[in-house]
DNA sequence: ACAACATATATGACGCGTCATTGAATGACA
DNA sequence: TGTCATTCAATGACGCGTCATATATGTTGT
């Protein structure tokens, strides 16, 4: 029943979980005790950020994350919330919703996203 | 400040986050709905199913996952209280717990792994 | 034998993500 | 234009993981 194939990709997998749990575990902390946000937070931050065109975003911002539609919601609400990030509606669909950084919300990521490449090189890098 | 390493360091990250996500959802949601447990219960049941001695386990079983040690300990509560896992307190050092598959335990183990390999394959595997 | 410290597991409060659903706006097409 | 289906986002109920502790047991040094 056990096949050195399954054995291997049971390895595989160990593998994978433990450099994300590590790894999200280490860059969670860093951002809440330094700058008071969640991993989730920092990466809309950073996927706005790197965001050149100004299309209605929200909904494309899913498609470059695995996050869930719902927990993007909730995750823009808190950045919103905080005043990092504004949402305004969009004049051609007035269902979708246009995401922009504020000034605080630039300069925070800004500061973090250093931080984050830092912990980032520290997981992943070949040291 | 955005490097050509550091966009490759986050590349590296995103596609991680991707596999586990998608990955993780996909046993989720297979198991949840084919046998009425988690992820997290089924990984718990793997590792007892697999280790061979019989020492005190709580412990040795946490060196084996990333999970934390009080998730550790609601999993497992868990899965005593669904009779998939009994816990019996260690003879020389009665902090310890002393863990086992029970039978129904052994066997949803035998057939969910069998689902758990099989999505593995889909989502690592090289197709 | 007694502190003081260390280790193994459990637990409660809390935050976040998920699912299912809702509300609102749009599209398609007779 | 009116209906029916589709799409975007928000929300409430719920479950799980995390942190900080608690509880019990063990160990060490005097």
């Amino acid at each position: 029943m056990a096949t050195p194939q399954d054995r291997q990709l049971v390895e595989q997998w160990r593998s994978i979980q433990t450099t994300y749990f590590h790894t999200a575990g280490a860059l969670e902390r860093a951002l809440a005790s330094k700058f008071s946000i969640g991993l989730t937070e920092f990466e809309i931050l950073d996927l706005v950020a790197e965001s050149t065109d100004a299309a209605c975003r929200m909904k494309q911002l899913g498609e470059r994350t695995p996050m869930t539609q719902s927990a993007m919601s909730k995750v823009v609400d808190r950045l919103d919330k905080a005043g990092l990030i504004s949402r305004q509606s969009c004049e051609d669909d007035r269902r979708s919703l246009f995401l922009e950084l504020t000034d605080a919300g630039r300069a925070l990521h800004r500061e973090a996203a250093v931080e984050h490449r830092a912990l980032l090189r520290e997981n992943l890098g070949k040291d």
